[in-house]
DNA sequence: TATCTAGTTTAAAATCATTCTAAAGAGCCT
DNA sequence: AGGCTCTTTAGAATGATTTTAAACTAGATA
């Protein structure tokens, strides 16, 4: 049994944060507790705050916002770059990539191995590469 | 001696821009001047305007920004997706992929021959695949 | 060439996601 | 408990992009 196991969801989510180097404020503790519970999906500001306030909660936007950021700068989400409107927020932080279809601005993980990438081009001089993201654009074959 | 040979290059870009369903108007017709002759570079609305600034024209903010979209969905312009914070459109349109660095923001072209993807899963039931983005995130060494 | 009409451009206002601000509040160390 | 710093808050500010409604123009027609 680990240490893990005798903690209250509460305290489980507050060492993660603690872990990550963020305080475990109320509001942080929510919204891990929301989103890094294991399940792989997309959330952004607006249905993040959708989620609270249906779980009877309250946070500011500034905070959801800066929570969000704060989450994504230490590893614990993944920022999805697929469009310029808002940003979309990946809970899955293992590599993998997706298909993405503009039509419905739809979001699809792909699981890692599906794609291959036989040869990648050296960084430029005095660079290195930090991370590869493929994204696969679908459409409906009817449209 | 091809019919574009004995055409002056407004009547050439005017052609063009028929071609791809546009009505060659003024405005339409001086942006293709400046961002379709065949360099390969990244503008956005506001790079744009300053170019058509600093030609001696004027175009009014809300006809750029239409007029980049309009190139878009014709097939002349391609729009890339790096970040959220503003649309950057390349004036290649050929398939290729990018390195990008976040900490100036700098977009740089792969040649297409430099990427090679042994394996790509199939798209979702009832779907094709329209394009695949490959994005490298390079970083400086030494940060 | 004069006229017409649908498509375009314009400047300004509106929108919308996101960030900033300054004041009030809450972890957490002693 | 006291205190220091980090956070949260509501609301204002920002900035890219879109919308608006009126003026304009390309291109077809008479």
């Amino acid at each position: 049994m680990t240490q893990k196991d005798r903690m209250t969801p509460t305290a489980h989510f507050a060492e993660k944060l603690r872990l990550a180097g963020l305080r475990p404020t109320r509001q942080r503790v929510a919204i891990a507790a929301l989103l890094l519970d294991g399940r792989h999906r997309h959330v952004t500001a607006d249905s993040l705050t959708e989620e609270i306030t249906t779980a009877g909660l309250h946070v500011s936007g500034g905070t959801v916002y800066n929570t969000l950021n704060q989450f994504t700068e230490a590893g614990l989400l993944r920022r999805v770059m697929v469009h310029n409107d808002y940003s979309l927020f990946d809970t899955n932080t293992d590599h993998h990539h997706h298909f993405y279809e503009a039509k419905n601005d739809q979001l699809v993980d792909i699981p890692h191995d599906d794609v291959i990438l036989a040869q990648l081009p050296a960084a430029p001089d005095g660079h290195e590469i930090k991370a590869v993201d493929v994204v696969i654009h679908i459409q409906s074959k009817d449209s």
